[in-house]
DNA sequence: AAATCTTCCAACCGCGCTGTC
DNA sequence: CGACAGCGCGGTTGGAAGATT
Protein backbone atom coordinates (compact mmCIF):
# COMPACT_ATOMS: atom_id res chain seq x y z
CA UNK A 1 0.00 0.00 0.00
CA UNK A 2 0.84 3.41 -0.51
CA UNK A 3 2.34 5.55 2.01
CA UNK A 4 0.51 8.71 3.08
CA UNK A 5 2.13 11.70 2.42
CA UNK A 6 2.34 13.15 5.71
CA UNK A 7 2.16 16.80 4.56
CA UNK A 8 -1.10 16.15 2.12
CA UNK A 9 -3.39 16.50 5.19
CA UNK A 10 -5.52 19.62 5.54
CA UNK A 11 -4.96 22.84 7.61
CA UNK A 12 -0.95 21.93 6.65
CA UNK A 13 0.72 25.23 5.92
CA UNK A 14 3.46 24.75 3.76
CA UNK A 15 5.31 27.55 2.01
CA UNK A 16 7.77 29.78 3.73
CA UNK A 17 8.18 30.12 7.80
CA UNK A 18 7.27 32.96 9.47
CA UNK A 19 9.28 34.32 12.63
CA UNK A 20 5.89 33.75 14.98
CA UNK A 21 6.16 30.11 14.07
CA UNK A 22 10.08 29.93 14.12
CA UNK A 23 9.40 31.56 17.86
CA UNK A 24 7.21 28.89 18.44
CA UNK A 25 9.37 26.07 17.66
CA UNK A 26 12.45 27.26 18.94
CA UNK A 27 10.73 27.54 22.13
CA UNK A 28 9.34 24.06 21.72
CA UNK A 29 12.89 22.42 20.69
CA UNK A 30 14.12 24.67 23.75
CA UNK A 31 12.24 22.90 26.19
CA UNK A 32 11.68 19.77 24.87
CA UNK A 33 14.76 18.95 22.97
CA UNK A 34 15.31 18.49 19.66
CA UNK A 35 13.28 15.11 19.35
CA UNK A 36 9.86 13.60 18.98
CA UNK A 37 9.00 16.09 16.32
CA UNK A 38 5.56 14.28 15.61
CA UNK A 39 4.74 15.94 18.83
CA UNK A 40 5.38 19.47 17.96
CA UNK A 41 2.68 20.42 15.80
CA UNK A 42 0.36 18.92 18.09
CA UNK A 43 1.87 20.69 21.17
CA UNK A 44 2.96 23.80 20.05
CA UNK A 45 -0.32 24.47 17.53
CA UNK A 46 1.90 24.91 14.69
CA UNK A 47 0.39 24.20 11.49
CA UNK A 48 3.27 22.45 10.15
CA UNK A 49 3.75 19.01 10.02
CA UNK A 50 6.04 17.13 11.86
CA UNK A 51 8.92 17.07 8.81
CA UNK A 52 8.57 20.63 8.32
CA UNK A 53 9.04 21.17 11.60
CA UNK A 54 12.22 19.09 11.99
CA UNK A 55 14.02 20.21 8.80
CA UNK A 56 13.64 24.12 9.80
CA UNK A 57 15.11 23.66 12.61
CA UNK A 58 17.92 21.37 11.51
CA UNK A 59 18.36 23.72 8.67
CA UNK A 60 17.86 27.05 9.82
CA UNK A 61 16.72 27.39 13.73
CA UNK A 62 20.07 24.95 15.19
CA UNK A 63 22.16 27.48 17.00
CA UNK A 64 25.49 27.25 15.43
CA UNK A 65 24.66 27.60 11.85
CA UNK A 66 27.32 29.25 10.27
CA UNK A 67 25.86 30.64 7.11
CA UNK A 68 26.85 32.74 3.86
CA UNK A 69 30.05 32.24 2.02
CA UNK A 70 32.77 29.03 1.95
CA UNK A 71 35.76 30.00 2.80
CA UNK A 72 38.53 28.07 0.67
CA UNK A 73 39.12 25.26 3.15
CA UNK A 74 35.40 24.53 3.43
CA UNK A 75 34.95 24.72 -0.64
CA UNK A 76 38.51 22.40 -0.41
CA UNK A 77 36.94 20.02 2.17
CA UNK A 78 33.83 19.37 0.10
CA UNK A 79 35.37 19.06 -3.07
CA UNK A 80 37.34 15.92 -1.68
CA UNK A 81 34.61 14.06 0.67
CA UNK A 82 32.36 14.62 -2.64
CA UNK A 83 35.07 12.67 -4.21
CA UNK A 84 35.43 10.06 -1.69
CA UNK A 85 31.33 9.52 -0.48
CA UNK A 86 29.48 10.42 -3.70
CA UNK A 87 26.58 12.66 -2.62
CA UNK A 88 26.51 11.72 0.84
CA UNK A 89 25.78 15.35 2.00
CA UNK A 90 24.52 13.88 5.50
CA UNK A 91 28.07 12.35 5.86
CA UNK A 92 29.74 15.21 4.25
CA UNK A 93 27.79 17.92 6.32
CA UNK A 94 29.41 15.84 9.88
CA UNK A 95 32.56 17.08 8.86
CA UNK A 96 31.68 20.92 8.70
CA UNK A 97 29.57 20.40 11.51
CA UNK A 98 28.34 24.32 11.17
CA UNK A 99 27.08 23.38 7.73
CA UNK A 100 23.67 21.91 7.29
CA UNK A 101 23.57 19.06 4.15
CA UNK A 102 20.93 21.26 2.64
CA UNK A 103 23.85 24.19 2.28
CA UNK A 104 26.14 22.45 1.25
CA UNK A 105 24.46 20.20 -1.27
CA UNK A 106 23.36 23.54 -2.66
CA UNK A 107 26.24 25.02 -2.45
CA UNK A 108 27.82 22.02 -4.68
CA UNK A 109 25.28 22.28 -7.52
CA UNK A 110 25.30 25.45 -8.03
CA UNK A 111 29.26 26.35 -6.80
CA UNK A 112 31.13 23.51 -7.16
CA UNK A 113 30.02 21.19 -9.97
CA UNK A 114 30.41 24.49 -12.46
CA UNK A 115 33.47 25.01 -11.02
CA UNK A 116 35.31 21.36 -11.14
CA UNK A 117 33.20 20.55 -14.49
CA UNK A 118 34.68 24.01 -15.97
CA UNK A 119 38.10 23.38 -14.56
CA UNK A 120 38.70 20.14 -15.51
CA UNK A 121 37.59 19.75 -19.01
CA UNK A 122 37.95 16.50 -21.04
CA UNK A 123 35.94 14.47 -18.44
CA UNK A 124 39.21 13.67 -15.96
CA UNK A 125 37.21 14.88 -12.80
CA UNK A 126 37.97 13.40 -9.79
CA UNK A 127 34.92 11.12 -10.30
CA UNK A 128 35.32 10.34 -13.87
CA UNK A 129 38.91 8.89 -13.04
CA UNK A 130 36.87 6.68 -10.45
CA UNK A 131 34.87 4.89 -13.02
CA UNK A 132 38.13 3.80 -14.75
CA UNK A 133 38.35 0.11 -14.55
CA UNK A 134 40.13 -1.79 -11.80
CA UNK A 135 38.65 1.26 -9.18
CA UNK A 136 36.16 0.96 -6.95
CA UNK A 137 34.64 3.77 -4.82
CA UNK A 138 31.21 4.62 -4.24
CA UNK A 139 31.57 8.23 -5.13
CA UNK A 140 31.53 6.74 -8.73
CA UNK A 141 27.80 7.59 -8.37
CA UNK A 142 26.65 10.08 -10.46
CA UNK A 143 28.39 13.57 -9.94
CA UNK A 144 29.12 15.64 -12.15
CA UNK A 145 26.05 14.79 -14.27
CA UNK A 146 25.48 16.35 -17.35
CA UNK A 147 22.83 18.36 -16.30
CA UNK A 148 24.32 21.61 -16.47
CA UNK A 149 24.13 21.06 -20.65
CA UNK A 150 22.36 23.67 -20.57
CA UNK A 151 24.39 26.16 -19.44
CA UNK A 152 26.31 27.60 -22.12
CA UNK A 153 29.39 30.11 -21.67
CA UNK A 154 27.32 33.17 -21.07
CA UNK A 155 25.90 31.97 -18.31
CA UNK A 156 29.30 30.59 -17.31
CA UNK A 157 30.10 34.15 -17.77
CA UNK A 158 27.84 35.12 -15.62
CA UNK A 159 28.37 33.21 -12.74
CA UNK A 160 31.87 34.44 -12.66
CA UNK A 161 30.82 38.08 -12.85
CA UNK A 162 28.50 37.53 -9.81
CA UNK A 163 30.99 38.93 -6.63
CA UNK A 164 28.80 37.76 -3.15
CA UNK A 165 25.74 35.50 -2.61
CA UNK A 166 22.76 38.06 -1.96
CA UNK A 167 21.59 35.90 0.58
CA UNK A 168 24.43 36.14 2.80
CA UNK A 169 23.60 39.54 3.21
CA UNK A 170 21.37 40.68 6.19
CA UNK A 171 17.94 41.48 5.12
CA UNK A 172 15.82 40.42 7.95
CA UNK A 173 14.55 44.77 8.08
CA UNK A 174 13.31 43.92 4.78
CA UNK A 175 10.58 42.05 6.24
CA UNK A 176 8.78 44.78 7.53
CA UNK A 177 8.65 46.36 4.41
CA UNK A 178 6.36 42.92 3.14
CA UNK A 179 3.20 43.31 3.23
CA UNK A 180 1.45 40.52 2.87
CA UNK A 181 4.30 37.96 4.29
CA UNK A 182 7.92 37.76 3.67
CA UNK A 183 9.96 36.47 0.44
CA UNK A 184 11.47 33.20 1.31
CA UNK A 185 14.85 35.04 0.66
CA UNK A 186 14.05 38.00 3.24
CA UNK A 187 12.17 36.55 6.09
CA UNK A 188 13.68 32.91 6.18
CA UNK A 189 17.52 34.88 5.30
CA UNK A 190 16.85 36.45 8.91
CA UNK A 191 16.78 33.27 10.67
CA UNK A 192 20.57 33.01 10.51
CA UNK A 193 19.92 36.18 13.03
CA UNK A 194 17.52 34.07 15.28
CA UNK A 195 20.15 31.29 15.16
CA UNK A 196 22.85 33.77 15.90
CA UNK A 197 20.60 35.09 19.11
CA UNK A 198 20.31 31.45 20.73
CA UNK A 199 23.39 30.70 19.85
CA UNK A 200 24.21 30.73 23.38
CA UNK A 201 21.39 28.64 24.87
CA UNK A 202 22.61 25.63 23.27
CA UNK A 203 25.73 24.72 25.26
CA UNK A 204 23.48 23.06 28.16
CA UNK A 205 20.57 21.80 26.26
CA UNK A 206 17.81 19.62 27.03
CA UNK A 207 19.50 16.46 27.12
CA UNK A 208 18.67 14.08 23.85
CA UNK A 209 16.90 11.20 25.00
CA UNK A 210 19.78 8.32 24.53
CA UNK A 211 17.34 6.00 23.69
CA UNK A 212 15.54 8.34 21.15
CA UNK A 213 13.91 6.12 18.33
CA UNK A 214 14.35 6.98 15.16
CA UNK A 215 15.82 7.29 12.44
CA UNK A 216 18.83 5.10 10.93
CA UNK A 217 21.38 4.37 12.88
CA UNK A 218 23.79 5.69 10.46
CA UNK A 219 25.06 7.59 14.10
CA UNK A 220 24.74 10.61 15.42
CA UNK A 221 21.93 13.18 14.20
CA UNK A 222 22.69 16.57 13.29
CA UNK A 223 20.47 17.33 16.41
CA UNK A 224 22.84 15.85 18.49
CA UNK A 225 26.08 16.36 16.89
CA UNK A 226 24.68 19.77 17.71
CA UNK A 227 24.20 19.05 20.90
CA UNK A 228 27.52 18.17 21.52
CA UNK A 229 27.87 22.00 21.94
CA UNK A 230 31.74 23.40 21.83
CA UNK A 231 32.30 19.98 21.04
CA UNK A 232 31.68 20.90 17.03
CA UNK A 233 34.76 20.38 14.52
CA UNK A 234 36.83 23.18 15.25
CA UNK A 235 39.31 24.79 12.69
CA UNK A 236 41.95 22.89 13.99
CA UNK A 237 40.08 19.63 13.92
CA UNK A 238 38.81 20.16 10.27
CA UNK A 239 43.07 21.47 9.53
CA UNK A 240 43.93 18.15 11.00
CA UNK A 241 41.38 15.86 8.86
CA UNK A 242 42.88 17.43 5.77
CA UNK A 243 46.50 16.07 7.06
CA UNK A 244 44.77 12.80 7.98
CA UNK A 245 47.14 10.86 5.91
CA UNK A 246 46.58 7.88 8.01
CA UNK A 247 44.22 6.42 6.13
CA UNK A 248 43.64 3.14 6.98
CA UNK A 249 40.74 3.94 8.86
CA UNK A 250 39.00 5.58 7.23
CA UNK A 251 35.58 3.54 6.51
CA UNK A 252 35.19 2.76 2.82
CA UNK A 253 31.19 3.74 2.92
CA UNK A 254 29.75 6.93 4.02
CA UNK A 255 28.83 5.84 7.00
CA UNK A 256 28.29 9.12 9.29
CA UNK A 257 29.20 8.00 12.89
CA UNK A 258 32.35 6.18 11.56
CA UNK A 259 33.91 9.08 9.28
CA UNK A 260 32.91 11.42 12.62
CA UNK A 261 34.70 9.48 15.00
CA UNK A 262 37.58 9.10 12.41
CA UNK A 263 38.16 13.06 12.70
CA UNK A 264 37.14 13.59 16.07
CA UNK A 265 39.40 10.61 17.57
CA UNK A 266 41.71 10.94 14.98
CA UNK A 267 44.81 10.85 17.26
CA UNK A 268 43.90 7.64 18.97
CA UNK A 269 42.43 6.21 16.18
CA UNK A 270 38.36 6.17 14.70
CA UNK A 271 35.70 4.47 16.48
CA UNK A 272 34.79 2.75 13.62
CA UNK A 273 38.39 1.43 13.04
CA UNK A 274 38.77 0.16 16.24
CA UNK A 275 35.17 -1.63 15.97
CA UNK A 276 36.01 -3.21 12.46
CA UNK A 277 39.16 -4.35 13.86
CA UNK A 278 37.37 -5.99 16.56
CA UNK A 279 35.23 -7.87 13.71
CA UNK A 280 38.65 -8.73 12.50
CA UNK A 281 38.11 -6.59 9.54
CA UNK A 282 40.37 -4.64 7.18
CA UNK A 283 39.45 -1.04 5.94
CA UNK A 284 42.09 -1.44 2.98
CA UNK A 285 41.82 1.79 1.11
CA UNK A 286 41.91 1.88 -2.80
CA UNK A 287 44.39 3.73 -4.55
CA UNK A 288 42.47 5.78 -5.50
CA UNK A 289 40.83 6.69 -1.95
CA UNK A 290 44.56 7.27 -0.24
CA UNK A 291 44.58 9.70 -3.80
CA UNK A 292 41.84 11.28 -2.80
CA UNK A 293 42.97 11.69 0.69
CA UNK A 294 46.41 13.18 -0.25
CA UNK A 295 45.70 17.13 0.55
CA UNK A 296 48.06 17.79 -2.07
CA UNK A 297 44.70 16.90 -4.47
CA UNK A 298 42.61 19.58 -2.22
CA UNK A 299 45.70 22.17 -3.17
CA UNK A 300 45.49 21.47 -6.89
CA UNK A 301 41.69 22.09 -6.36
CA UNK A 302 42.41 25.70 -4.75
CA UNK A 303 44.40 26.25 -8.17
CA UNK A 304 41.62 26.57 -9.77
CA UNK A 305 40.18 29.61 -10.63
CA UNK A 306 37.72 31.02 -8.55
CA UNK A 307 34.64 32.31 -9.22
CA UNK A 308 32.77 32.83 -6.35
C1' DA B 1 12.29 51.89 -16.54
C1' DA B 2 10.57 47.68 -17.85
C1' DA B 3 11.08 43.14 -19.53
C1' DT B 4 13.60 39.14 -19.61
C1' DC B 5 17.01 36.01 -18.20
C1' DT B 6 19.76 33.64 -14.76
C1' DT B 7 21.12 32.26 -10.30
C1' DC B 8 20.37 30.77 -5.86
C1' DC B 9 18.42 28.51 -1.94
C1' DA B 10 14.57 27.37 1.27
C1' DA B 11 11.37 24.08 1.32
C1' DC B 12 9.02 20.14 -0.40
C1' DC B 13 8.67 15.30 -1.94
C1' DG B 14 9.38 10.56 -1.93
C1' DC B 15 11.84 6.76 -0.47
C1' DG B 16 14.59 3.90 2.64
C1' DC B 17 15.88 2.58 7.15
C1' DT B 18 15.08 1.55 11.93
C1' DG B 19 12.43 0.84 16.02
C1' DT B 20 8.20 -0.56 18.16
C1' DC B 21 4.17 -3.14 18.80
C1' DC C 1 7.24 -11.59 11.48
C1' DG C 2 4.69 -8.13 9.36
C1' DA C 3 2.57 -3.58 9.77
C1' DC C 4 3.13 0.79 11.04
C1' DA C 5 5.27 5.12 12.80
C1' DG C 6 8.87 8.18 12.86
C1' DC C 7 12.97 10.04 11.19
C1' DG C 8 16.75 11.09 7.95
C1' DC C 9 18.50 11.60 3.44
C1' DG C 10 18.99 12.96 -1.41
C1' DG C 11 16.76 14.91 -5.35
C1' DT C 12 13.90 18.39 -7.08
C1' DT C 13 11.28 22.61 -7.44
C1' DG C 14 9.19 27.33 -6.84
C1' DG C 15 9.93 31.77 -6.59
C1' DA C 16 12.58 35.85 -5.11
C1' DA C 17 16.62 38.54 -6.12
C1' DG C 18 20.00 40.13 -9.01
C1' DA C 19 21.89 40.88 -13.66
C1' DT C 20 21.38 41.96 -18.25
C1' DT C 21 19.17 43.67 -22.34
Amino acid sequence: MGRRPCCDQPGIKKGPWMPEEDIILLSYVQQHGPRNWRSVPANTGLLRCSKSCRLRWTNYLRPGIKRGNFTPHEEELIIHLQALLGNKWAAIASYLPKRTDNDIKNYWNTHLKKKLKKSLPGATTVVERAKEPGLSIEASQGSLKDDENKDNDRKLLLTARRTSPPASSSVASNYGNKLARPTSATYTSSAKNISKLLEGWMRCPPKSNPNSSGGNSQGPTKDEECNKGDDLMSQEELESMMKLKDAKDVPRDGNRKGMANCIEDNESKSAIGKEQKAKGEQLPLSFLEKWLLDESVGEEMMKLPSII
